[in-house]
DNA sequence: AACCGCTTGTGAACGTAAGAACAAAGTCGA
DNA sequence: TCGACTTTGTTCTTACGTTCACAAGCGGTT
């Protein structure tokens, strides 16, 4: 029963292809015509043969002998990952994070349009955004409806963030980023990613705390 | 040969457990005194089994029929991730970005103090920010040794993270996250964890993708 | 046209993680 | 003190992900 259906990237495969695709799109920038799986690999900081599976999901790409074509495969990949067509996004909660991520320049340049900003903050509401303005968050709804949005960030406080999911996908939203600390529950035709910022550092702490105290033998910390 | 060092954490679980803090915090908040793994898993959104098994492996915390003290297995958590001593961290690149991760209030609440902000934009220099004030990049290497700086953060433009981070493993720096669109290589005693937001949203854009394709069967589309 | 060197694509082996199921170990009430 | 009940800690099974190793396939060369 290890079957794989064909068209069934696997989830870590996916997070890998959005790298190369960076990748890819550098070379090409510098004019490079073929790549081999070692140099892709090396360049994306990933084992060759880790890579040419992943490839081998999107069909057989390559040329043996020779690489890959970087055009072809950079297409390839944006298809798969179904960045041939624009998508909208919009995002609730337009605080410091929310500035940020709405002047970042690597969402439109990647295929995502932002189609409207909002906050419940009546004194943020007006105020221009990355050639837009936010919205009250009473018009989420309707801007969602109007422009198909399939894409929701939300970068509100902890406490809002399930309630605005609510809504998000009540609306017809049907994948969700978030930074909010906390956990979204979601119907099951829902994706969410999260991104934890202050968790990504506890991980870190979590392996300083390690390196300085083994030091890589059976050495255990007795326990008062 | 499955067999597995005494304290030695997953990786998989060390990403739980600073979840399962963050919430158990919540519960202490509400004077929760006692919580069983069934409640802790839902609120946490993981399965129950999966995280008894986490925390089995910080020792046996709970208590049979009853389930685990809030506040002793708070700190059980917290001590596993190396929390107990306050973690010194600097971030480098001041944009949008880094003003927001300046801002966020969950580091400092955590135990992460920020003794350095750091950009190469000489306009920026001397600017106030949370706190404390923009440094020029050519003080990097002081502060980080003065203060014995363990993590650094690097929110700059991609052309420039491999540079910082180069410089910030040089000065002492022996964990990464990075914020940049880039692969960054370091030497083996350095942890890196990446935030890519880009790929985030292309990740979301595949399930899309997929969702609006397949419908859950054995569907193809044919490939022209 | 036959060979040679190179690189892909993949099958098999290994390691890590998730989930189901249950025995062990505790509390609480009588 | 004993028994019923609850919930943990752990074992076993299954699934997923990574890595190795190599046959298959292609371009260039003679």
């Amino acid at each position: 029963m290890s079957e794989r259906r064909p068209g069934e990237i696997p989830e870590a495969t996916v997070a890998r292809l959005a790298v190369y695709l960076r990748v890819l799109t550098g070379l090409a920038d510098d004019s490079t015509v073929t790549v081999s799986s070692e140099e892709l690999a090396a360049i994306a900081g990933v084992n060759s043969a880790k890579l040419r599976k992943d490839l081998s999901y999107l069909g057989s790409i390559g040329t043996r002998g020779v690489g890959y074509d970087v055009t072809l495969l950079r297409e390839k990949i944006a298809s798969s990952l179904g960045l041939t067509q624009r998508r909208t996004c919009v995002l609730v909660g337009v605080g410091n994070l929310g500035h940020a991520l709405a002047g970042y320049p690597g969402f439109s340049s990647r295929g995502f349009t932002f189609v409207g900003y909002f906050d419940v903050d009546p004194g943020r509401v007006g105020e221009s955004i990355a050639d837009s303005q936010i919205s009250d968050i009473s018009e989420l709804e309707s801007v969602v409806e109007a422009n198909g949005v399939s894409i929701g960030v939300i970068a509100t406080p902890a406490e809002a963030a399930q309630t605005v999911c609510d809504r998000l996908v009540d609306a017809g939203v049907t994948s969700i980023l978030n930074f909010a600390p906390s956990v979204l529950t979601v119907p099951g035709n829902v994706d969410v990613r999260k991104v934890d910022l202050a968790a990504e550092l506890q991980i870190l702490s979590f392996h300083e705390h390690r390196k300085s105290r083994g030091l890589g033998d059976g050495l255990v910390e007795s326990v008062g």
